[in-house]
RNA sequence: GGGCGCUUAGCUCAGUUGGUAGAGCAUCCGCUUGACGUGCGGAUGGUCAGCGGUUCGAGUCCGUUAGCGCCCACCA
């Protein structure tokens, strides 16, 4: 059944196909099997508006590594898909669009807009889920979810009168976050801090009715324009007598108190500070306790308002141009100094946000975050690597409420109304008719929409079918594993943890695990203003996905962030290949049709060798996969593929493939197909289309390799002696390969070899193999040291010396060198090892086993000195 | 100010219970070896950032210093 494939391996014309076969089989499908164990994991979804990116390449490979291993392991592995309606940027996607047409969301009103923006996420919210599709993310595409959808609106409305019923949802008048860009509150987790340059001014405000003056020190001078105040250190004896006085506010002739608070800093500055309670949290905090007037100057937009006297209309950056030159011709700017300050930006638009007073909604975070820190401490909730446990528990421990409220359009609307008779709020399941204090008709909903990660925060229970009490989210919830980069921690998993506490009672995944950032392969991060990105669908073009998710998988540790090389790509395109044409080699040869080992007795060294190794790497790779060693358990499985079974053992079957003993012949065939079944297994959740593309192609049994079962370890086919045998015959071929490369001697020069050692028969077994690879016309197995091996070239195993009649080839200077290179290195690893078995130490503590190790090592290290010392002896006679 | 990470071969990085360091790429040598030149066989290359400690033994544990990077807090 010789089968015929290409040379080369064509990941574009296998993948599509590939993919629709296992849509079609269903196999993605996780359904509700008792006598399953479910496995879930729930896909942070990517924006609608998005691009497929290489963080969601590295989020996508991961978790479908994890979702085919469990899969393949029998459990019912559930991967939930969707996508996140994200507020704030689908929002600005629609806006930009209008703009082109010379139209703002304002010319359309909400509901037209909100029809444009729904027209948007039908047209574009498909495109994502086509690209992880090439991806070979195996997700449950049927389960498929929108966080604004019937059962996720549903889920959030449920979620917000609850917390507001039970108090934990507030609305109120704070010091927010504001991005006049954007045109809406932010939470604070939403604001990146830059340092920037920028200045110090120093500014004189004269003291009412006398000559003084204080001068206070600001960085943002047009927010003087609402100083209601001027606080000074308690303590500070250069201010005493001004306590209690009031200076007048230049250019706008306001009186405004001296109070003296401990928050002021005695050292920085002059040690006087302008409070403006309006637009700093920490003026506002001092004008609750001075009773300090709030005088917000700035609007939704940064355009200074009608309190801002003459500067009205401005917006804050002419604002602050034209207040420093008035301050000037006044006189009354003293210094400007630079100054290096962190200034809080937006993260959605970079620009500088604006901390101003708004009435916004919150969560009271205090009483939710006591669970989620309880989770973790208890270790219901783990973090991988273990490190970000830290970075979460710190982050909860001090978080703020949290500011859930947006001036946007495109998102939950908040389910509050506000009567206009008695000015108390209804919040309710069901959208109300009437108050629910005062009965008065006249109510008006809640313009505002909800943060988008307040649905995010319910994505793991919400899809399941929250709050319906559903056989999903029985069976799939808790989920399992979480996985997603440490940029989005306190975004998303510290909300997902404290919501799926308060609503579930239960935490919402046993595992978080967290990996790196992709950067360039500068180190930079991949954004669209640098220009620097790589897209993935491209690297999957050029490369195949397989490739792609191994870059992804391997050479960098869990958590820390990782370059990206095209180059690294290139080289498992390569792997990829090298394993189609292995397994093009074992179709090639090929004279059975079904898979299964032969008895045990029929296997030879070689067989039990590869077998015994596999079995090993199937124990390993399992228990890397089981601790989230992701790249560890795949750089086993490429060595092994590579080193062992491609390099050796195809190489160790040649001569019985090619031979006359049928029954050898079909051994081997059948231990070629068996190793290759297992290791596609082992490899199918990194690589998933070769591996299934071989898999259908060589004899197998079952319909699909993805719901193959996992290879388990089967001490039946462990085979220790054998495989020591083996190694020592690799050694000789090795030793012989090495010596001849070390002279150059092509592979067409063919010599007869004399093994000597006192195991003939074990080398006896490998005859085949050694005359192949070792290149040699003849083996002649002695126990004996051949006549004229003064004159041979040798080369040297701990276990054997063989020695070969070249001496015609042999460059005696060059071959004098080599082995005074190889006795030094000997002598000085005796050295090292006598040291230490010599230091009564060592002796007295080390463990015995350690002890004995040494101790063969060093009496091998003897033969081979005085064996090189022969064979220097020898050459020297030349 | 607090916390975290990194510093290992020319480059990018692995190295999980402490037992004289590995990969990919690059470099050099050789090869039409009946699967693969996207390949095969070899080779070169490291005082594992510095210092101190624990230990018979440290890349691996502890302390400390330096450089780089990140996160949190934020003195106007």
């Amino acid at each position: 059944m010789a089968k015929e494939l290409p040379k080369v391996y064509d990941p574009k014309e296998v993948e599509d196909r590939i993919y629709k076969m296992w849509e079609e089989g269903g196999y993605f499908h996780a359904k509700i099997d008792p006598s399953k164990k479910p496995f879930t994991i729930v896909m942070p979804p990517p924006n609608v508006t998005g691009q497929l990116h290489m963080g969601h390449a590295m989020d996508a490979t991961l978790q479908d590594i994890l979702i085919r291993f469990k899969r393949m392991q029998g459990y019912s592995a559930l991967w939930m898909p969707g996508v996140d309606h994200a507020g704030i940027a689908t929002q600005i996607k629609v806006e930009e669009e209008l703009r082109k047409e010379g139209l703002t969301r304002y010319d359309l009103g909400r509901e037209k807009f909100l029809q444009k923006v729904w027209e948007w996420k039908e047209k574009y919210g498909n495109r994502i889920v086509q690209q992880q599709k090439t991806l070979g993310s195996s997700c449950d595409w049927e389960r498929s979810r929108f966080t604004m959808d019937e059962g996720c609106s549903a889920a959030v409305r449920e979620v917000f009168v609850r917390l507001y019923e039970k108090g934990l949802i507030y609305k109120g008048s704070r010091i927010i976050n504001w991005c006049p860009d954007c045109v809406t509150a932010l939470s604070d987790a939403e604001v990146e801090y830059q340092e920037k340059p920028g200045h110090l001014w120093h500014i004189k405000y004269p003291v009412k009715d006398s000559d003084e003056f204080v001068i206070v020190a600001t960085t943002r001078p047009e927010t003087m324009l609402g100083d209601s105040g001027v606080a000074v250190n308690p303590k500070d004896e250069r201010y005493q007598h001004l306590i209690g006085k009031t200076c007048i506010l230049p250019l706008v002739n306001r009186e405004i108190p001296i109070v003296a608070d401990e928050y002021v800093e005695l050292e920085f500055g002059t040690g006087c500070v302008k409070m403006t309670p309006a637009h700093d949290p920490n003026d506002f905090e001092v004008g609750l306790r001075h009773n300090l007037e709030v005088i917000r100057v700035l609007d939704d937009k940064g355009v200074v308002n009608e309190l801002g006297g003459k500067y009205q209309g401005l917006d804050r950056k002419a604002a602050r141009k034209a207040v420093l030159a008035d301050l000037e011709a006044l006189g009354l700017l003293v210094k400007t100094e630079d100054h290096v300050h962190n200034v809080g930006t937006c993260y959605r638009c970079h620009n500088d946000v604006e901390p101003l007073i708004s009435a916004q909604w919150f969560v009271k975070m205090k009483p939710l975050a006591e669970e989620a820190l309880r989770v973790v401490a208890d270790g219901e909730t783990k973090f991988v690597p273990e490190r970000f446990t830290k970075i979460y528990t710190n982050w909860m421990e001090n978080v703020r409420d949290w500011c859930i409220s947006r001036q946007l359009w495109w998102g939950h609307q908040i389910p509050a109304w506000t009567c206009a008779d008695c000015g108390k709020i209804t919040v309710s399941r069901q959208d109300p008719t009437e108050c629910e204090h005062c009965h008065s008709k006249s109510i008006t909903r809640d313009e505002d929409v909800l943060d988008t990660w307040f649905s995010s925060a319910l994505w793991p229970f919400e899809t399941l079918g929250w709050p319906e009490k559903t056989p999903e989210l029985d069976y799939f919830y808790p989920t399992d594993v979480l996985v997603t980069g440490y940029d989005i921690i306190f975004f998303w998993v510290a909300r997902m943890i404290f919501s799926g506490c308060e609503h579930t009672g239960k935490a919402p995944f046993h595992t978080v695990l967290i990996h790196g950032l992709v950067r360039d392969d500068k180190g930079r991060k991949m954004s669209k203003s640098l220009g620097n990105g790589i897209d993935p669908l491209e690297m999957v073009d050029r490369f195949g996905a397989d490739a792609l998710r191994m870059n992804m998988v391997t050479g960098n540790s869990p958590g820390n962030d990782m370059r990206f090389y095209v180059e690294r790509c290139e080289s498992f395109r390569n792997f990829a290949n090298k394993i189609w044409n292995a397994s093009r080699f074992v179709l090639m040869n090929l004279t059975i049709d079904k898979p299964g080992l032969p008895d045990v007795s029929a296997l030879e060294t070689a067989d039990k060798w590869i077998l015994s190794k596999l079995n090993a790497l199937i124990g390993e790779v399992t228990e890397n996969l089981e601790k989230y060693e992701l790249g560890m358990a795949v750089q086993k499985v490429y060595d092994f593929i590579w080193d062992q079974y491609c390099d050796w053992y195809i190489e160790l079957t040649k001569s019985r493939l090619y031979g006359e003993d049928e029954s050898s012949k079909t051994t081997a065939q059948q231990v070629l197909v068996y190793v290759a079944d297992q290791f596609l297994r082992l490899l199918h959740p990194f690589m998933p289309f070769i591996t299934e593309e071989i898999w259908q192609a060589i004899p197998h049994e079952g319909e699909s390799l993805i719901i193959a079962s996992w290879p388990t370890v089967n001490p039946a086919l462990s085979f220790p002696q054998e495989e020591t045998a083996m190694e020592k015959i690799m050694d000789v071929i090795r030793a012989v390969r090495n010596r001849r490369a070390e002279m150059n001697i092509p592979f067409s020069k063919k010599s007869t070899l004399y093994l000597v050692s006192n195991e003939p028969e074990l080398y006896k077994s490998g005859e085949a193999f050694i005359t192949k690879m070792a290149y040699a016309s003849e083996l002649v197995l002695t126990d004996d040291l051949p006549e004229n091996h003064e004159s041979m070239i040798s080369a040297i195993t701990p276990d054997a010396k063989v020695f070969m009649p070249v001496s015609q080839l042999l460059d005696i200077e060059k071959e004098l060198a080599n082995i005074q290179k190889e006795l030094e290195k000997a002598q000085k690893d005796l050295g090292f090892i006598e040291n230490k078995l010599n230091n009564p130490g060592f002796m007295a503590k080390a463990p015995q086993a350690v002890v004995e190790g040494e101790k063969e090592k060093a009496e091998k290290l003897r033969q081979l000195i005085s064996q090189l010392e022969d064979s220097k002896a020898r050459l020297e006679k030349m």
